[in-house]
DNA sequence: CTTTCGATGTTCACAGTGCACACTCTCTCG
DNA sequence: CGAGAGAGTGTGCACTGTGAACATCGAAAG
């Protein structure tokens, strides 16, 4: 056997009086009751149980109960970001601006939206009180300043009118939000995968049209049919 | 002193062994606690207590704690079928179909809104969890029944194109929904009055662009003239 | 007018929770 | 080496949701 006194250093299995990690498995084991079972079964005393410590030892950590779901929070946000991203970087590139940036701007959507369906009680805990947003009211996530890009991309391209560049962040976001808050709810038809999907193309093309105020600019005809012809798989 | 036979009967505001409407009371009470401070702080107990009822009797009226709160999402949606059908009363009338058509979806939209905003808490628990959705997956509720009413007079006014037609009450609850839940969170500038209604009739306009595919109908464009010139206050 | 019975409330009991306090263990640094 | 700070434990308290047995009332049946 090795010798103890390098051995003792880390990677000791047994239990040890010092977990050495015990914020970040509080976090994940926090996670994982809310992920399965909603917020109501998570309980501080039973995160500390499976992490294997005793109830108390959470409180070095956190302040609180909401101070320990505020973590789970935070997590949730850079795992959706982690989606948006995923999803952009699986939009097919594309020779046409105006097509690149519509697509990136749906990809977002996209992302968004897999998230929710992907982890819909932690979307909850996220949007479940006043938390998650900073000081101006939008999530500190790169995911915000990627939608904000491909705006500005959109009116680069000329498919919207720059007058109507103002606030568009917000708008983008009300569509998707409430689209994808009410499929983790279930609404109409919204539960089932497939229809679910069309129907997000459906509204994520609404929400284009609604953007940039109409239709028929000779660029957006085009970038409709690049989108419909080519999108790679997410992995 | 009326005879005691006839004042047993009734109305006798002295501690009574049976309380008459607990039902009813307690989920009153409920719903008190959850407008002020939240779902956290509120628990079967306390209601109980303060209806002035042993805690267990609560369990001859509802299987719950979750019973209990089913119900209070019932008076909920009532409560916000309620803004609904106020908000569309509060349109004028015009002569022009079309604008109306226009006014009477929108309102539809300031009413949800309106009701997000006064009742923040008691919204989130209405869409905290599997409930409230009937089994098509739409509140049991007049406003929604409304809003199709609206859509279908959009149609037939010839401002939406009749192959929009169809799931359009899903995008429009999509655009409304969203708007109230970041709203209420607090998202961007949403939280400020004066900005949030602003930015709801900017988003209305906008939900209506999307749904009706374009801008440039003539009949749209007085439709928008007529809302903004007239527009009765909400009592 | 009694009797009886089902609906409604009460009390007691138990496991589980968030949190405060005082205690113990271990590692690090002077 | 020894002291102190940071990390984890145990005990205790007020509270919660819920089950089981008991108490009370109103109305229907005799």
């Amino acid at each position: 056997m090795a010798t103890p006194s390098k051995a003792k250093k880390k990677a000791r299995v047994e239990r040890r009086y010092h977990h050495g990690d015990l914020r970040n498995a509080l976090v994940e084991q926090a996670l994982a009751l809310v992920e399965g079972g909603g917020i109501e079964r998570f309980s501080l005393r039973e995160a500390a149980r499976l992490v294997g410590v005793s109830a108390n030892a959470a409180y070095r950590h956190f302040e609180d109960k909401s101070d320990l779901l505020a973590a789970v929070v935070e997590v949730g946000f850079r795992r959706q970001e982690r989606y948006i991203l995923e999803a952009i970087a699986a939009v097919a590139e594309t020779a046409n601006a105006g097509a690149a940036a519509v697509e990136r701007l749906k990809a977002t959507g996209r992302g968004y939206v897999r998230f929710a369906v992907r982890h819909p009680e932690l979307l909850r805990v996220m949007f479940g009180s006043h938390a998650g947003l900073d000081a101006q009211g939008f999530p500190h996530t790169a995911g915000y300043g990627l939608l904000s890009k491909a705006l500005d991309a959109l009116v680069a391209a000329g498919l919207m009118p720059a007058e109507r560049r103002a606030g568009a962040e917000l708008k983008a976001w009300t569509v998707v939000h409430g689209f994808a808050m009410l499929a983790i709810q279930g609404a109409g038809p919204l539960h089932a995968d497939a229809k679910r999907s069309a129907l997000l193309e459906e509204a994520l093309d609404y929400a284009c049209t609604g953007l940039c105020g109409r239709l028929d600019f000779p660029a957006w005809r085009r970038s409709c049919a690049a989108r419909t012809t080519k999108r790679r798989r997410v992995p």
